[in-house]
DNA sequence: TTTTTGGTTCTGTACCAAGAGAACCAAATT
DNA sequence: AATTTGGTTCTCTTGGTACAGAACCAAAAA
């Protein structure tokens, strides 16, 4: 294993590690928002393990559980190159209209419960249930409203 | 300080503790998802410190630095009432609204950094840059047509 | 002034998760 | 058959965090 790792200006540095926080925000581990915002600045949008282990400076190990993860979390997807047996590495984030389906399924799951809860609340508590009546009417109209934007959206571009 | 408790049907409690896993999962402590769960749940939509630590049968200070941290996500407010000492406290997720505008800024930040990306991506990732233009452009559509979509929702409710 | 109320802060413990490092392993290469 | 490559898995350390319990404290009440 020479050394692949991949040349980045003072600026791609930066960017890599703001795409981390931002991630990290969202509860993701440090080296695992570092690899997804590596796989979106280095030239080549495909890594192999040891370009991501070499560049980020870390053990093997926590490449390893990382990789893992992002595959499971379907973040990123593994490529496999015709006459290579090392795995390349893609960032799944420009697949994100799969992404935006399936978070329509987890918004009606939490719709149904908020749907529960607004059941069995008590009468007198008027501007509470209405507010409540409210977001989970917002809630289903965005639902349905979704498949129209994409087409809207679609149909605007250049 | 009396006992407080107040009291919670089962399907009550069974809310709570569902409320309190959806919350959980965005990475909220328990203590915190079900304070969050019972605002929700229960009749009283303001509850005080001692109704939600004996209500929870956590600690003071599980109570105390769950509800600091619940009013700096501004998950919760404070509420005073003439003439009594001891503060109230109410969950605000039925303002959803402000939270919405308050997302899109967030939105627009990430946009900015993708677009910084872009920008100092080389040209000869053609179908990579592509789809990343794709994804800054369907944000800023979003970001968009969210006041149109409130105007819509906001008319059609009956 | 003393006591009570409504909390906050401090200290200690227990747990959990990330990451390092090394051992390990199967497939490919020599 | 021996070695190299491309990883995975195991163990251990470290750090962080949630929570309990108790001490503490300021404002209000008595």
């Amino acid at each position: 294993m020479e050394d692949s790792k991949i040349h980045l200006s003072e600026e791609q540095k930066t960017l890599v590690e703001r795409l981390g926080m931002t991630y990290e925000r969202s509860g993701m581990t440090q080296v695992a928002s570092r690899i997804l915002g590596l796989l979106l600045v280095s030239e080549d949008p495909d890594l192999t393990f040891d370009q991501l282990q070499a560049t980020l400076g870390v053990s093997k190990s926590a490449i390893s559980n990382s990789l893992n993860f992002l595959i499971n979390t379907n973040k990123i997807e593994e490529i496999s190159r015709l006459g290579e047996r090392k795995r390349y590495f893609r960032s799944k984030v420009l697949q994100w209209k799969e992404e935006i389906k399936k978070s329509s399924s987890q918004m009606t799951q939490f719709t149904d419960l908020l749907k529960t809860v607004l059941k069995q609340r008590p009468g007198n508590t008027l501007e509470f249930n209405q507010n409540l009546a409210e977001l989970i009417d917002f809630m289903e109209f965005m639902r349905e409203e979704m498949p129209m934007l994409f087409k809207k959206w679609e149909s605007r571009k250049k």
